[in-house]
DNA sequence: TCCAGAATGTGATGTAGGTCACATAACAAT
DNA sequence: ATTGTTATGTGACCTACATCACATTCTGGA
């Protein structure tokens, strides 16, 4: 599917747009190709802009004094990343982004968006309503990870995303899930039989 | 002060309404007062509002299956609260919310703020930015979860919220630590000398 | 002012998951 | 195909925190 159609179907399941708008939307994104392994938003350098992902898988991690990775979010095509604590009050990432695939994003300035969304009323509504559910999503993995243990957590994750389990390197998903590499190993030999 | 001084207070302090767009938002939320240990959201039921806090405190939480608290939020004044999975999908509640203290509260049902986010372009943007504030919030909490001990969790929360420390049991700031009240308890006995 | 229930402290003991060390397997680049 | 690199598996051991049990203190009615 085309680029201007994925982010059209996207934004249609929340608001209607006439073509003129949508039009007039598109042109503010930039499209943006990388490499696996790539960078997309590094830790202690200026973050001005936000990712709708395309095609490919991102991760949006942060990497604590001992170097150990905790991974906030996998982004899966037609899902948003940045670092939006950076992002919303100008300061510099804490969080990386990368690419564990290669991958396809449009790239949203933080002007742009801020832009759109004076301009346009229903913009902002979408905005408004994307931003709902990822508290949601995000006050959810909160209590499951204080109320659930590490094998209900990778179960859950496998149910939720199963494409992860081949597209993603094991230590990865531990990461996500909070829980050391050697634990997660142990776990799935145990729950595969 | 007055109670409509305190909303206008904080909504001004993202957006700027004219007088009568002011009192027209106000018109739509409904004062309600609350005794300590009174619940406004029960688990089972259905929820259509949220409330903003204009004194007391209050807590939301889950029970899990084994009948364990576990505190998403601590509600002080002017902070905004509900069941938001809940009430966002129109589901029933799966979260409580109940008053630690005697409160004072404003509801704004569901419908009256798609009502005025629809109407007033400025009205949505202030929702959308205070839920953006919370999303950053709950994705720094996640962080701090995985990555930081039940003392250093324990010791941000003072510097956070210093109220907190005499205004609510130790056994909720555990709940919300996600440790157990005999260990917080243990924490604060060696990190007081 | 007294009492019942709630909140807190504290010891003994259990356990999920971390850490370290090293072996094996998968992968990518030349 | 070969080799260096990265990912994974697995044993031995360690630690933060949970759980249980019971003592002590606080609190809010009647």
């Amino acid at each position: 599917m085309e680029t201007k159609e994925i982010l059209k179907q996207h934004i249609t399941k929340t608001i209607t747009l006439s073509d003129d708008q949508f039009d007039y939307f598109f042109s503010h994104f930039t499209p943006q190709s990388f490499k696996k392994g790539q960078s997309i938003i590094t830790s202690g350098e200026k973050v001005d802009s936000e990712y709708f992902v395309l095609n490919g898988c991102l991760k949006s991690f942060y990497i604590n004094d001992d170097l150990k990775m905790f991974i906030l979010q996998f982004a899966m095509p037609t899902w948003w990343t940045s670092d939006y604590s950076a992002l919303y009050s100008n300061e510099k990432a804490t969080i990386n982004v990368d690419c564990i695939t290669d991958a396809e994003v449009l790239r949203l300035t933080n002007a742009n968006r801020e832009k759109l969304c004076n301009e346009i009323h229903e913009i902002e509504h979408f905005f408004r309503w994307r931003t709902n559910r990822g508290y949601v999503a995000s006050q959810k993995r909160l209590l499951s990870l204080m109320n659930k243990d590490a094998r209900y957590r990778y179960e859950e994750l496998l149910v939720q995303y199963p494409q992860l389990y081949n597209l993603v390197p094991k230590q990865l998903i531990a990461a996500y899930l909070g829980v050391s590499r050697e634990t997660l190993s142990r776990l799935y030999q145990s729950s595969k039989m």
